[in-house]
Formats: structure tokens, sequence, C-alpha cells
DNA sequence: CGCGTTGTTGATTGACGGGTCAATTAATGC
DNA sequence: GCATTAATTGACCCGTCAATCAACAACGCG
């Protein structure tokens, strides 16, 4: 059994850097096996066909993203250190490279049609709304939801725009742009008194 | 010459649809002309190949977005006036709609890989990048910059998540979450004595 | 009207690739 | 070691489709 388990591993990682280096799905499962090691046919034993094999792929990178915001909040003390943990990890450098960013695009190209994937997408939008509201409420009070929505979805954005912005190789000024909004936002709270807490 | 302007739209127009349908660019030539109402070989004998129809099909959405904005801009009285009318024209219905979606989705990824596309996802960011700028200037001074980027990068995350999410119809509460963050901006500028002029 | 030019058609072609499956190899149990 | 089962291979099949192109239609001009 642990044969499987690697080769399944290994044919989710090649599927990663297959994808990142065509951009695209449009990969043969033939060329994901051989970069894997194994025939094509293993591929479709193991995963069924080339759509699940990328919603596998997808889970694994989702888990992964998931175990990075863990292990940073496990040595973050406070909200604000958390809430910095977590964009840290949300700019993770291995999210911009070895093909992450295409199985990132692709996967929102078939979020639109695939109920597994629409599923998986919105899994990682609650985890990552949850993770941001949970320590933005000591600081931030009512205005939490709403400041932990336009966090979540900036990130989203920025993510967008250094992974697609041409020699792009650096992703620190875009967790310190995310890092000014969320001072900005808790410093317009501070102003109004919104705060539930000294901040 | 008449006949060829009207067939091209045609044939772009049924683009948008055929992509919106299926999600992604896994579409046949030969399914969009019949839309059009066209032969495939005209298709081809208009526009090359299937890639190149896609990316005018792009440029006709981008330059449709680029003459909402200038339309909501016209009627648009001051900086915080202007700012609401590029925020509105980024979450006009239209964007939502008809394929839009699932043709910016694909757009992102030919971004990887096609200069065009790529040259042309600068050009959207650029624009939108100083239509803000321009307008913030005289509201945040020094800031200006950084806000305007974040406000966009804000602009494409929350596009993202509302086109995205299941049974998602209206796009106003996407707006209204900008503004929120333009206003919180703001204060937090008022507040440290940033602003270039009075609010 | 005839002719030359331009525009359009849609059948065809060759390349492609997801998925299958018979054959081979590896693993397991007695 | 042998028989059986499980895992793996990779050639193959056949449906798909981007793009081509010969044929036809439309147009403009003398």
């Amino acid at each position: 059994m642990g044969k499987e388990v690697q080769r399944r591993r290994d044919l989710i990682a090649a599927t990663i850097r297959e994808i990142g280096q065509h951009g695209t799905l449009n990969v043969t499962v033939g060329q994901i096996a051989r970069r894997a090691g194994v025939s094509p046919g293993l591929a479709f034993h193991y995963f069924g066909d080339k759509e699940a094999l990328f919603l596998a792929t997808m889970r694994s990178i989702l888990r992964d993203y998931a175990r990075d915001v863990r292990d940073a909040l496990d040595t973050a003390q406070g909200s604000r250190a958390r809430l910095d943990a977590i964009i840290e990890a949300s700019f993770a450098d291995s999210h911009f490279r070895d093909g992450a960013v295409a199985a990132w695009l692709n996967f929102y190209v078939l979020a639109q049609t695939s109920q597994e994937a629409a599923r998986l997408l919105a899994l990682y939008h609650r985890r990552l709304g949850s993770n941001l509201l949970h320590d933005l409420r000591p600081l931030a009070g009512d205005e939490a939801p709403a400041i932990a929505m336009r966090l979540a979805a900036l990130i989203d954005g920025l993510y967008l725009r250094f992974a697609l912005a041409r020699g792009a190789v650096d992703a620190q000024p875009a967790a310190d742009q995310v890092r000014a909004a969320l001072a900005r936002e808790l410093a317009a709270c501070a102003h109004r008194g919104d705060s539930a807490v000294r901040l």
C-alpha cells in the first residue's frame, strides 16, 4: 500500500508541474504520467479520469495551504500576530512557483462547471474567512465580518495580480499591502470607537 | 465592408456566449460559428485561429468596460463621486452574465502563456490603477498610489468571489464592500493628517 | 451580360489524446 | 515453488476538432 500512496503523490506533484509548464489543463495524462515515472494507464487506474486527477491535485494544494496556516498560527501570539501569520501563509513562496499559479487559475475556471471544484473553493473561502474572523473579532467588534471579507478578497485579488505579473518573484509587497489595509481598517475602527477592546 | 464588421461582432458575441455556457475554452470553433450564424471557415478567415478569436473577444470586453467607466465618469462630479462611478462600473451587471465571467477567468489562464493576453491584462491593470489614482490623489495625498493598488486588487478579488459564488446574482454588496474599504482608507488618512485636502 | 475579384461555405483531413484493455509483471498465500 | 490475485504497462482505439481548401456564391466593373 505504501507504493500506491507514493505513486499517487508523484502523479499529483507531476500534475502541478505539467500544468505549471503549460499554464492550462491542456496537458496529456501521458505527459503527467511520464513525469511521475509511471504509465498513463496507472493514472487512470488510480484516479478514474483526468478531471478527478486535477481535483485530487487541488485537494492536495488546499491541504498544504491549510497546514501552512496551521503551522504559522501555532507560533503566533495574539490576534494581530495571528492575522499576520495568515497573511504570510497566504503569500508564501510555494503559491507562486512550480505550477501553483496555473493550478489555482484553472481551478477557478473549473469551479464554474464542476460541483466538486465549487465545493472545494467554497471550503477554501469559508476557512480563510473564519480564520480571519476569529482574530478580527477581538480587534474590530461588529465590523469584523465585513473586514474579514474585504481582507480575504484583497488576498485573492493581490494573489491574482502578483501571480500574473510578468517577472514578479517577490510577494512580500502583496503581504505588506494586506497588512496596510488591515492597519487602515483597524485604525478606522479605533477612530470611530468601534473596537471592542483596546488595540 | 459593413457585413464583415457585423459578422466579426457576431462571432465575438457568440464566443462569449459559448464560453459562458461551457465555462472553458473547450468550445469548438464550429459551435461558435454556428451560434453566430456563419460557417467555421469564416471564423478562421476573419481571425486566423481560435486563440486570436478569443483575444479579439477579450479586447471587445475590455473596450466595453472602458466605455462603461468613461460614461460613468462623465456624469460624476468630484473625486469621491468619480471613485464611486469607477466602482459601480467595475461591478456592472454585464460583467456577471452572458459568459463574461468565463471569459475573464479563461483570460487570466491565457495570460500566463500568451504575450498578447498578458499585454491586455497589464493594460487593464494600468487603466484601472490610473483611474483610481487620479481621483485618490486629492483625497489621500502620498498614500494614493498604495491605496489605488489595494482598491484595484480588492475589486478583482471581490469580482472573483462574487462571480464564482453559486447563486450569486447581485453584485451590489461587492461594490458596497469596496466603498467601505475606500471609506476606511480615507478615514485613516484623515485621522493621520495624511490627506492633502479636506475630505 | 460576362468576367474577374472577393467573400463564404462546409466537407474533409490529419493530428491529437482520454480512456480502454490484453498482456506482462509483481505480490501474496499456501 | 506454484497458483492466484493484484498492480502495472503501453499499444491501441476511436471520437474530437482546429484548420484547410476546393467549390460555390456574391459583388463590382466594363
